[in-house]
Formats: C-alpha cells, structure tokens, sequence
DNA sequence: CGTGAGGTTGACTTCGGTCAACGTTTGTGG
DNA sequence: CCACAAACGTTGACCGAAGTCAACCTCACG
C-alpha cells in the first residue's frame, strides 16, 4: 500500500479502485484534485441490489470502494451466467465504455460502496491526461485476461481443480489487495459459485466436504480459512513455479 | 467493396483490416497515406507457420487479409487451449498492446496474407490522431464480448449446440464481410473444432455426421455448406423452439 | 420460535470422454 | 504421377465425472 501512490492526499477517492486508473501513470496534485471534484457521487448499494442491469442506458464507470459484486447476463432460459465477481479496488462497467447500454447485469453481494464516474467526464480526463487513455485500454486488457483465464479454468479442468482454483484466485486476489489471504471474508453463495464454475450446487458441496476433510481449507458461513497451501495450490493445477506471477505483476506496475 | 470507404486509392492495405482500426472514425486521404507510409510489411505466412509466440516481444499488431489464423496458449500438460480463430479483416495481437511479450501462440491455419504494424508507430499514430485510440478500444472491447459469448456457450451448453454455434458464429462472420456464408472455406482440423469447443475429435465427428444425416449442414474436406438455417439456428439456441428441447421446457415449466 | 432460503446427502442417470481398431486424406520422394 | 507413410478422421464398446431428483437439514431473520 505505502509508496505507491505518487500524491497522497485526503481526498475523497484516495480508496477507491480509480486510483490504479489514475495513479500510474502519475497524476499530479493538480490532477488528482480535478479527478476528486468529478467523482462526487459515492452510492452505497445493499445485497441484493442491482447497481446496472443490461439494456439501461451506459452512463458511468464505477469503482468498488468495499464489498463484493457479481456481473452476469441471463441465457435463453432465465438462468443466471455469472461471468466475474468484482472485489474492493476493482473497476465496473469498463466493458460499456463508448456503449450505448450495459450489456451485463451487476448486483452488490452484500453492502457495497462506490465511486461513480460518468463516461462523459472519463472522456473529458482522457482528452486532458493522455496517459489516462492507456491505463483504461490496460484495464480493459486485464479483464480480458482474467476471463481467459477463467475460460481456460472451465473448460479444460474437472470439478474438484475448477473450486480449488477459484478458492486459491480469491485468496490471491486479496492479497494483491494488502488483505488476509488466508482467511477472508467471502460473501458468494455457493448457488452463485456453482453457478460461475459451471456446476451444480450439490457438486460444489460435495467437493467443499471433501476439501474439508482433507484439511485443505474450509468455507463455512460467508468465511474461508485456507489451512494447507501447497495441497490447495496443487489441488488448483497451479504449477509449481518458484516465485512470481509475471502478467499480474506487469499489469500492476 | 465498394461504397464502403470514404477514401479510395491504390494504396497498400486499402483491403486489409487495418480499415476497421481507421476507417469508422473518418480517416482524410492524408491520414490514410500516411498510415500506408507506415504499414509496408506485408508478411505471408504457410499452414503450421507461427506469427508470433507466447513469451517472445510483443512488437507488433497483424491485420489478416486472407486466411486463417488460431490464437491459443498451451496449458501445464502441454494441451493447446484455442480462444480465437481470427478471419480476414480481423486484427491480430491487440491483447498484447502495451505488454513486453505475446501472451499466446499464433499459428496460421493455412496460407495467411497479413499487414504488419509495428506498436510504437500505432501508439504515434495514436497521438496524431485521437479518435484512433477510441477505435483501439472499441476493438478490443468487442474481443472481450466474443470471449464472453464463447466461454457461455462452453459452458452452459451441451456438446450439440456448441458445434452448431461455431458452424453458425463461422457462417455470421463471413456474412458480415460479406462472403458467401451458406457455403464458405473452414480450413480448421476437427481436432482444434474440438479444443476449441472443449470436446474431443470423436465427439465432434459423431455430432458433425447427425447434423449431416439430418440435413442440417455438412462440412467435408475443408468446405462448410448450410442446407437448412432455421434448423441450425434451432440447434445453436438461436432461435429456442421449445418442443424440441426436453430439458428447457422442463426448466420453463 | 417458526419459516423459508440456502445447503447437504444419497440413489440414480447420462453426456461425453477414453480406448482401440479401422478408414481416408494428404503430402513427399522416387 | 504413383506409392507409401503419416496425419487425420470415424466408429463402436465401455466407463466415469458430474448432473438430476428427491428428501432432509440448518441457519438467519422476522
């Protein structure tokens, strides 16, 4: 967290996700301070609430400040296709960026606040910060990465890999975030996870049982405790590289 | 062809898919020759040749002119995991705008002509001409939208479907460039159909006779022919028709 | 407390993978 | 231009991972 931010300020988004928009490329105060005059509206959204839906008007950009969100469409038969769960710092509603509607639903897992930036005021900062410009085509290019990833993660691994793998990419990415890793706060419901793995809820209950008794880690009432890492990492299909990430790494600077 | 450009000349890449980049945004001729100034390598790659790898610089984009091209990465078995067959007129290498190295391995499915553009002259076209970088992202916005529609027909589909909607997502993007799209060229082995679609050859090859002996469609010897759209559509889940779908009705109740 | 959404468990089913054997194309060198 | 090998594709028998169905549990919240 410290040394990383060029200005520090107590300003009213130094938190929130649009720092790593904007701080990368090194704003200057003048410029932090134009981006905290834009961003006013601060939302709160209560579990269950929907923040955007498919087909409304895409207007803004929001930024998770805490909380937890999910980001799904609909398919043919009224099920749910869960594509993403968005985590404090995260950037929503990029991929509506020059859209004229959302093409997605988004709904807070449990209470959420936001920073809202109107895709007219981006624009304006874009036009004003050439480097902003990069930074979104970055995000923009992680989250395409990220659901490769999680494509790859479906359609190429069995069950048991698929939850692990999703338990070991939640832990890591509270610990990009500076949070406990190890034991978090994870507000999914299994029907959600089930869901977004391409299983069934009865599946991933049968696996987290498993998982458990083996001590490998628990998920009980909204809390994960991971208690054996390497057997979750081997469990997961993570390969046994020595140390670092290098695409997470580079897309963080 | 024609009447689709605002500027007409016989300049190197007048037909390659450089022009999605540019174009929309309303290019003078100026701009136009200056962008055939920079774009003077036109490689030509053979079946099995490979364009650029994962790990290797990411120094460039490719515009593909004609032929094919699959985009994928290996997994930790050494299993390639295809995301993307590129068609004429799509651009190539636009997820690794901006990255040291390629993220993924791209081999040309037969004989391939492409448009060479190297990164750092996109990024100063990209200063003299704004609205070029607003092109950049809508593009890479819609690689981001095609993923999404591929990772949900993987997974919330039957195998069945999945082949109908690659035949069909094939046929829509010929039609939208305006080949003939009842009856089109699809030199991609049954074996990479089958990674792609996250099944097995023999799968594919079981499914592809049924459609053939239904009168759905037939591919042999590289050729795709459509012999009956609306039933294609039917089995892709384009257009859902309840009575021949046992488990949406029950779902529908 | 009672109620209902969410979670668990077991018996059974099935889609699609695996294995093995056999056709059919394709491409290369004589 | 043919011969032959290697790569690609097809077919059938069998199997197993995960889905389905149904019943039951348990926990949060009014």
């Amino acid at each position: 967290m410290t040394g990383l931010h060029p200005v520090k300020s107590q300003i009213t988004c130094s938190s929130c996700g649009l720092q790593r928009i904007c701080f990368p490329s090194g704003m200057t105060a003048d410029e932090v301070q134009r981006l905290d005059n834009i961003i006013s509206a601060q939302p709160v959204f209560k579990k269950g609430e929907v923040i955007f839906s498919a087909g409304e008007p895409a207007a803004a950009l929001y930024a998770l400040k805490s909380g937890m969100v999910k980001l799904f469409r609909m398919d043919d038969q009224g099920n749910e296709i869960i594509h993403t769960f968005y985590l404090p710092g995260d950037i929503i509603g990029l991929d509506a960026l020059d859209q004229p509607v959302y093409g997605f639903d988004a709904v807070a897992l449990d209470t959420c606040n936001l920073c809202r930036l109107e895709q007219r005021d981006l624009e304006m900062l874009g036009m004003q910060m050439p480097a902003l410009n990069r930074q979104v085509l970055q995000m923009m290019r992680r989250e395409l990465e990220l659901e490769r990833a999680h494509y790859e993660n479906m359609t190429h691994r069995f069950a048991e890999q698929r939850v692990a793998s999703f338990i070991w990419s939640m832990a890591q990415r509270y610990r990009e975030r500076g949070y406990d890793w190890e034991c978090f706060r994870l507000p999914v419901l299994h029907r959600d996870t089930a869901t977004y793995l391409g299983l069934t809820p009865e599946t991933v209950s049968r696996i987290l049982k498993k998982f458990q008794k083996e001590g490998v880690f628990t998920w009980r009432r909204k809390y994960v405790e991971i208690h054996d890492v390497p057997r979750l990492q081997q469990a997961a299909g993570i390969a046994p590289k020595p140390d670092q990430c290098p695409r997470c790494c580079a897309a963080m600077g």
